[in-house]
Order: C-alpha cells, then structure tokens, then sequence
DNA sequence: CACTATTTAGTTGTACGCAATCAAGTTGTC
DNA sequence: GACAACTTGATTGCGTACAACTAAATAGTG
C-alpha cells in the first residue's frame, strides 16, 4: 500500500544507493514527461487534424511565414529528413504550400495557406485548456520552462551533434 | 548580438503577449530537452550497442530479472507493440531470453543473460558521465526531477489514455 | 461444464527522429 | 570563367511510439 508510483515516483527505500536504479535517471524522467504531456495534446490536436511536431511547425509558422525548411529546423531542431516528409504532409492536408526560392534555388519556402491562416484560431484555444487540464500553477511550469532551458543549454554545449 | 537563442530562450520581447510564441510553450521544451539530453547518451551508448529505450529495458531487468513484458511495460511506460520489436532485438544482441511462463502461458518471461549480466559493469560508468558532461549541479538536477515527476502526475490524472 | 469477458503478447500501419548518403545550387578562389 | 568547397533539401534504412486489431490463454459466471 506504499507501493510508490512505479514511474519516477518517491525515491523507492531499497534503491537509494543504486545509481542505476530507474527512478534516479533525469532522462528516463524527461523521456516520460514528454511522452505523457504529449498524449494530453494528442486529443486536443486530433480534431485540428495535426499531429504535435506539425502543430509546431504551425506555431513557427503562425509567427513568421514563408519560412524555409533550413529556418524551420533551426527553430525546431529538427532536420531534413524529419521535416520533409512532415512538411509534405502538412501541404497534403492542404495547410502549408512548398515552394523553391526564387533568389535561391536551394530554399524551399514554406508558406501558410488560407486554410493554414485559419487554422490558429482553434490554436489559440489550446494552450489554456492544456494548462487547465493538468492542473498545475502557471508559476510551477514557469520554472519548470527556466530548468528545461538550462539542461538543453548544457547538452547543446557538450558538442554532442549541437547542430 | 542578443538573437536569443531560438530555441526555448530568453523570452522575445516582441512575443510576449502571443500564447502560441513557440518559446513559451512548456511540452516544446520538454519535447527538446529529451532530444538533446539523448543525444549526450548516445555516444556513451553506442559502444554498448544499446539505444537509450533499449537502456532502460536493461535498467530495469539489473534491478530484477526476470520481468514479464507486462511489468516492463508497466516499469517505463511503454506498450507491447513498442516492446516486442524491442525485446526481439535485445534477444538478438544476446542480451536477454525470452520465454513463455510455465504459470501463465500468456505472458512471455524477459530474462538476462550472463552477457547481459556482465553489461552491467560497463553502465555503471554512464550515470556519472552524463552528469559531468551536463556540468549542472546535483541539486538542479534532482528540482528539475521532482519537476518533472509533478508534470508526470499531472499529465497522467488527466485520464488522457494513462493504462 | 460451457461460455463469455478479460488479460497478455503480438501484428499492421502511420508518423516521427536520426545517421548516412546524395543531388542540385551557390560561393570563393584563382 | 573554371573548379573545389560549402549549403540546402531530399532519400534510405533503422528504431521507436502509438492506434487499431488479432490470437491465445486464463478467469469468472451461470
């Protein structure tokens, strides 16, 4: 009956000295925490028809449009093989059109359709209810935001494929 | 010279009243910060020849074994049309048997091998590797964990799919 | 005992992520 | 102007994630 949640919960008593011990891994931690705020998107971006790398590629685009695809991957950290096929699926549902550069052959620009205009208005509506749903103070997942942005600050600075 | 960085950074103080700025949104960063924190395992990985879910199926049969998938998959989170694939190539690595339980012909039995016995000793050294390459105090770290476990909680009592 | 409901793994299909490689366009140097 | 070096995007192959479905075994019910 103190069973302890078995993911990343209360420091299980026999493990306390085991550096392995799940519980202990920030990553495995930070490997669960995206994957369970994920699912709380998914539902809310099923109807939107997006899945939630293509839902940011929409923010990135609701803020500046026509983009290109090196642009877009510099925002996301993503990378060509992970956004064109993303990207054609986007221009498939009709919510992005993909156009070589004129000044540069090599650009291919990413722009907003009407539809993809139109679409930030279910957007806006997003945020709020995912912060709702989960229920916790705006103060809790600001600093929660601070300490994510200093552990991506200090991975991308141990030379690991920092693009 | 104060680009701020794109990712997650500093906020631009031209977004500061868009909901959808991409650098306040938390699962962005949450979503990012796995991907770069992974990216510090992986070269400490690969000489191991695991990848970081596969690392986490050994973490958790070093903490006992045998595991049933089930368990495995309560342990980290994961389902069978994930694990299975996965235990097929942590069998074929040599790593792991995999059998049907005499009690229980439903459930399959992942046990280690002595090869995945003796792998042990080599992760040990992987733990205090990521630390010091992160080059963040332990103190961050732990907040951050406990951070992220109240998100875990959160984002599972939503009811959004939690098994 | 027969029959249904549940549990456990596995399979199929789709969508990322990432390493490695390639093709086409541009830039820099002479 | 010619040629090497670089940049940009796409492709291929592999390994997760996840939804929807299937198959086999067990538990629960009358």
């Amino acid at each position: 009956m103190e069973q302890s949640s078995p993911v990343t919960g209360p420091v299980d008593p026999e493990s306390v000295d085991d550096p392995l011990a799940l519980e202990r891994q920030v990553c495995f931690a930070l490997v669960v925490a995206s994957r369970s705020v994920l699912s709380v998107y998914r539902p809310l971006l099923d109807p939107m028809g997006l899945t939630h790398p293509q839902y940011l590629v929409m923010l990135a685009l609701w803020g500046e449009s026509p983009l290109s695809v090196r642009e877009i991957g510099a925002l996301l950290q993503l990378d060509s093989p992970t956004l064109s096929p993303l990207l054609k699926r986007l221009e498939g549902s009709g919510l992005v059109t993909r156009t070589r550069s004129r000044a540069d052959e090599r650009q291919v620009d990413i722009a907003l359709t009407q539809k993809g205009h139109e679409l930030r208005s279910e957007a806006v509506k997003i945020p709020p209810a995912i912060v709702a749903q989960l229920g916790m103070e705006l103060s809790e997942l600001e600093s929660l935001h601070a300490a994510l942005t200093k552990v991506i600050a200090a991975a991308r600075s141990t030379g690991s494929s920092e693009t």
